[in-house]
Parts: structure tokens; C-alpha cells; sequence
DNA sequence: GTCTATATGACGATAGAC
DNA sequence: GTCTATCGTCATATAGAC
């Protein structure tokens, strides 16, 4: 309401998840510093403490936030698809869209070693996720071995075209988005006619 | 020779290149640090400045080992083979072999963020295990565009599948790694066929 | 809710003695 | 070729004042 510094009053927790989110896309998850997050958000670097136990806990907010997210630009794409290796496809597509386009949230999703297990709500999260690959692979192979194995295949075949697409200097598939995300379907339709 | 303290006549740059992928292995790439290298090799802190530039020069040898290593052993495992579809196939399954059983060589060759450009020899060995599938993915699609995608699509699920099999809490193509590498071959496999 | 102050401990890198 | 000593920087985390 007034006019002083805003994070003072009660703003400091989504000043310091902004700080944070930037800093990761900056710096990777790994070489992230609560100190410097709070240095950006104009505070002490022990004021977060008050809002997080810990470094990794902010880490794990971060992270889940990132997982919420990819999960409803999923439920968005995947709206009235029901065809299982169409769902296939898209989620690829979609989880390579979210990887470039929300950066941040994808480097704390994907690349922050943190340990799961200490934050539930990260768990739950990623497995939202991950559910819909995996009914889908389930419906293209009725023998549970071969859904997970499918069901694998198409999550490395994801992550590591996010990956090339991201971190390769040599810029295999080039620049643009879009011929990536072409290029990541029709491997994924591939993959699954083959299997 | 005499039985004193053997790393002070020389042999301190292989001690240290030992202790690096020792640490390397251990703590992941990112985490490396000099200071310790040292530490496990006995010396002080700045004794290893003699042999290194500085900490990423350390880091880029290790690294180019491991690609040089994985050359090898992809020499090795495709004597003979003249099919691209197999040589493709064979290349992933040595790949993810490479990246579990040298985990600290595949760490320090595929996730250390250092600047490639600043040491040519990482480059180069770099190259020459690229190489070899790129070559393969010519061979398959005589479209040069065509061959590059396909190319990265083999390359992505490569190392999308070694990051599964190392990194995912949810170990979903189990612990064995010779079912993982079956996996990958035939994922291999139906995306070269279905590309 | 945020501050200052502090304890503690890394790290990279350099200078100069031996 | 390795040492000690040191500088400067950064981090996580706690205690207690305001």
C-alpha cells in the first residue's frame, strides 16, 4: 500500500522464488547460491531463513513449480487426444517447448541434484508428470514390460533431444524451435511404430 | 627409485590426474574442485599450478581421456561392421556400456561446463567419437539434412537413455545394464528404421 | 520479518622461500 | 617442483538485536 520497499513486508518469499528462478536460468541449478538470491532480492543473506529451512528448500519449490507447470501445458496440448501414440508425440513435443521456453523452471525441474525424497510435494509433482507418458505407453503395450520399456525409450529420447537442443554448441538441429519440435515428433512416432 | 614420498620426482601430474577422476566420479563434474585433487594426492593447494593452468585445464584433460577412451572402444566394438543400421545400433549400446562402467571419465567428458573452444585437444577427441555415427547417419540418409536429424535423434536417445539409467530415482529400465543396452538397441533400431 | 554480527569453512589464484 | 603464506571471495547457517 504504501510507498517503501516492498519486499519488507511480507513479499519476501515470492521475491526471493523470482530471484531464484532467475538465477538458476542465469547460472544452472547447481552453481545456485541462496546467498546471492538474496543478495538480488535487497535483502541479508540470512533473512531467507526465515522462509526456508534451507538452500535446497527454496531449490524444491522452484523445481516443483517447474513440474506444476509442464503439467498443465500438457493437460492444455493434450485436451481431446486419446489416440496413445499421438499423446506420445505431442507430450515430447511439448516437454522440448517447455524446456526452451521456460528455462529456468526447467533447469530447477530437471537439473537441481537435490534429494527428492526430503520434499514430497516435489515428488508428487514430477509424478503427475510422468503418469501421462506412462498411460499412454501402457495403452500402446498391453505387456507391462514393454510399457515400461517403451515408456523409457520416449523419456530418454525427450530429455536428450531438450538437451542437444539446449547445451550442444554444435547445434545439431539447428537454431529454430519449431523444426527441433518436428524433427523430436516424427523420431518419437518412430520410436513407438518400431518398437 | 628410493623409497621416499613418491609424487614429489614427477609423477604429481598423473597423481593428480587420478585424484580428479577419482573426485570427479564421486561428486560429479560440476563439483570438482581443485583444492581437493590436491588434497588427495598429498600436496598443497597450489602445487598442482605447476602442472595446470588453472582448475577447468585439469577438468579438460580428464575429459578428453574419456572421449578418447570411448574412440576406443567403439574401434574395438565395430571392427568388422559395415551396416550403418548396426553400426548406429552398436554405437549406442557402447556408449551407455562407456558411460556406466567409466562413470567418472563419462562425468568429466559429458557433464563439465567448461569452455571447449579454449582447449582444442577436448575438441578433437570430441570429434572423432562424433564422427562415427555421423558418418553412419550419411550412409542411412543420403539427404545431408536428413542425415544430420537423424544423427541427432540417435545421439539424443543415447544420452538421454545414460542419463536414465544413471540419474533416475525411478530406475525404470532396472538396474541391469544388460537389459538397458537391449533396450537401447532396439530403440535404436526402430528409430533408424522408422526415421 | 529483517537486521547485524559472527562462526566456520570452502575455493581459485599468486608471491616468494626452499 | 613443492612448500608456506596469503589475499580476496564466496558460501551455509546460527544467535541475538531491533
Amino acid at each position: 500500500m504504501t510507498t517503501h520497499d516492498s519486499y519488507h513486508h511480507g513479499d519476501l518469499r515470492n521475491a526471493l522464488e523470482r530471484a531464484a528462478l532467475e538465477l538458476v536460468g542465469e547460472k544452472g541449478a547447481d552453481n545456485f547460491s541462496l546467498s546471492e538470491a538474496a543478495r538480488r532480492a535487497g535483502v541479508s543473506p540470512s533473512a531467507p531463513y526465515k522462509h526456508f529451512a534451507e538452500r535446497d528448500a527454496l531449490l524444491a519449490v522452484i523445481a516443483a513449480k517447474g513440474h506444476r507447470f509442464l503439467h498443465a501445458m500438457l493437460r492444455t496440448a493434450l485436451a481431446g487426444e486419446s489416440d496413445p501414440a499421438q499423446i506420445m508425440r505431442i507430450a515430447n513435443e511439448v516437454f522440448l517447448t517447455f524446456a526452451v521456453e521456460q528455462h529456468a523452471l526447467y533447469e530447477a525441474s530437471y537439473y537441481s541434484r537435490i534429494d527428492a525424497e526430503r520434499y514430497p510435494e516435489l515428488m508428487i509433482a514430477y509424478k503427475r508428470v510422468t503418469d501421462i507418458t506412462d498411460d499412454a505407453a501402457a495403452r500402446l503395450r498391453p505387456d507391462p514390460a514393454e510399457a515400461i520399456g517403451l515408456a523409457a525409450a520416449c523419456g530418454s529420447l525427450r530429455y536428450g533431444f531438450a538437451a542437444t537442443f539446449l547445451f550442444d554448441r554444435e547445434k545439431p538441429m539447428g537454431e529454430s524451435l519449431v523444426t527441433a519440435r518436428d524433427q523430436l515428433g516424427r523420431a518419437t512416432i518412430a520410436l513407438v511404430n518400431g518398437y
